[in-house]
RNA sequence: GGCGGCGUAGCCAAGUGGUAAGGCGACGGUCUGCAAAACCGUUAUUCACCGGUUCAAAUCCGGUCGCCGCCUCCA
């Protein structure tokens, strides 16, 4: 099967066929560390995540570069706001990433590189532009001349006339054209500074992603990718460093991803909606997190809300209670019961269909990362597997074997699936409890006046406990086991 | 003003030429003292609207309406 994903260079599914066979070099833009981060943030961080999660699980040889952005008017503005110095800010924001992301179960990159870290390669690539003929120096300042680039603009589809038409920069008379980007800025006071050869000053904001990926991935980079904010001009504005001053092409092919909004909003510091990733994982699980996003195709906007949240949750609580399950019933088996001989015909075609999951799955992920689809086939074998499990024969444990391994496997890729089930039960169990008024103690003693009740077939006072403790979002399951309590 | 995207059931959401995935909800059934959970079944002759191309269109083309993003820092 081959891999297709949609290029936002051509704007078309293309094959995913990378430079070297079998290898894959892959750029993310990480983040400016300057505050928390938001769930924006963690939608990319994702998605890219389990791009490179499934370009590993086909095989490939993946070098995954994400880096840091740790010098920038944002930082020194928040560094002078608190009188600190910019590396502390970007160093406290850094920590509180990996807290973030490692919450949301982020496989590390390949490489972490920050930007300040490596200004001796981005002064070497200002200066070969500047040999070009793609940039020149104006007052301690590097500018790029746009115009010096013809396919300026090919990304995100505008012209230079065009883009001047209705440009909304301000006017500095030094610049040959308006749209003219800075690639050095020259020092101001109580700013972080380097030596330049022209004069103390620190990188523009673009060329650090140019040198960084050139670095660690080559001239050529296979996958480039960031929210669709950054398509311009970020992204247009990377191409013309890497490309002006290498003569290849930078990049073949081109992911971004859709915006978050909350509550049909969008998300902005002056709507005061931002939502950050800490305060999203206080309520919920980060499975429940990533299902949510992976819900939704990764290209398209996703709203963030409360009732798609509580949806997700609620579907990540079935998956795992049909695992749980499962686990019950195989913990007692051994390894090698997972053979097909003498299933019924029902068992035999759940059995079928478990093998094919992972086919189907692949299919799926293979059409430019299509996880509504991947997490659609999870509901339909989670239903097989429940059918099996309702009524277990004694060869039900080689059906369930199977299954739980489909789930495991695939999960994987997504991230999902991968706590202890009966853990995950637990863990939210517990979460909900904390929010009741009604104390375990309290829910048990009620439960066993209503078992006494119905002992004695005294079902007005039995069904009054149960609306009771209803009213307060608890719900009362009798099972042959007696009787068991769950917070809606 | 320029560029781009979107509009699929009550809601969320796949599907980009071959006759509408999946989830939530709702309704009916199995089970239950009643419930819950789970399972089974039903729930879009139709994809914003109008016109066109085609044997065939939610998918392609033209137009209309509505929503949104980018063009300035932004995942």
């Amino acid at each position: 099967m081959s891999l297709r994903v949609y290029n936002t260079m051509t704007k078309k599914k293309e094959e995913l066929v990378p430079l070297k066979k079998g290898r894959i070099g892959m750029y993310a833009c990480g983040v400016t560390v300057y505050d928390l981060c938001h769930i924006g943030h963690a939608r990319s961080a994702v998605v890219f995540d389990v791009i490179y999660r499934y370009l590993k699980h086909k095989g490939y040889d993946v070098t995954y570069v994400r880096n840091f952005t740790d010098v920038d008017d944002k930082i020194i503005k928040r560094a002078q706001e608190e009188g600190v110095g910019t590396e502390e800010i970007a160093a406290r924001y850094i920590e509180e990433f990996y807290t973030d992301m490692g919450a949301l179960g982020l496989l590390a990159p390949t490489v972490e590189p920050k930007a300040t870290e490596h200004i001796p390669e981005m002064v070497a690539l200002v200066q070969q532009l500047i040999e070009k003929g793609h940039a020149y120096e104006v007052d301690g300042d590097v500018y790029y001349a746009v115009e010096s680039f013809p396919g300026y603009g090919k990304l995100s589809k505008r012209s230079l006339d065009e883009m001047q038409a209705g440009a909304r920069v301000e006017v500095d008379e030094r610049k040959r054209n308006p749209l003219d980007f800075a690639l050095w800025k020259a020092t101001k006071p109580g700013e972080p500074s380097w030596q330049s050869p022209w004069g103390e000053g620190r990188p523009g904001w673009h060329i650090e992603c140019s040198a960084m990926s050139q670095k660690y991935l080559g001239d050529t980079l296979d996958i480039h990718g960031g929210g669709k904010d950054l398509i311009f001009p970020h992204h247009e504005n990377e191409i013309a460093q890497a490309e002006g001053a290498t003569g290849r092409p930078f990049v073949r092919f081109w992911l971004h991803n859709g915006f978050v909004n909350i509550e049909k909003e969008k998300m902005s510091k002056s709507l005061g909606n931002f939502l950050t990733i800490k305060e999203i994982v206080k309520s919920y699980h980060p499975e429940v997190v990533r299902l949510f996003l992976l819900s939704r195709h990764y290209r398209s906007p996703v709203d963030f809300s409360t009732q798609g949240m509580e949806e997700a949750r609620r579907n990540l609580e079935r998956f795992y209670k049909t695992l749980a399950g499962i686990d019950e019933i195989i913990v007692q088996t051994k390894e090698s019961d997972s053979a097909s001989e003498g299933l019924s015909p029902e068992e035999m075609a759940v059995y079928r269909r478990a093998e094919e999951f992972s086919t189907h799955f692949e299919e799926a992920m293979d059409d430019d990362f299509n996880t509504a689809v991947a997490i659609a086939h999870f509901f339909e074998l989670s239903h097989d597997l429940n059918r099996i499990l309702q009524d277990p024969s004694p060869h039900a444990p080689q059906v369930l074997r199977k299954g739980r391994e489909a789930f495991a496997l695939a999960g994987k890729v997504l991230g999902i699936f991968q706590e202890d089930p009966q853990d995950f039960l637990e863990v939210e169990r517990q979460r909900k409890i904390e929010q009741l008024t009604l104390t375990p103690k309290e829910i048990e003693k009620l439960i066993k006046e209503r078992n006494e009740a119905r002992k004695n077939k005294n079902w007005a006072r039995a069904d009054e406990i149960r609306n009771h403790l209803a009213s307060q979002g608890i719900v009362l399951e009798d099972g042959p086991q007696g009787t068991t309590w769950r917070v809606e």
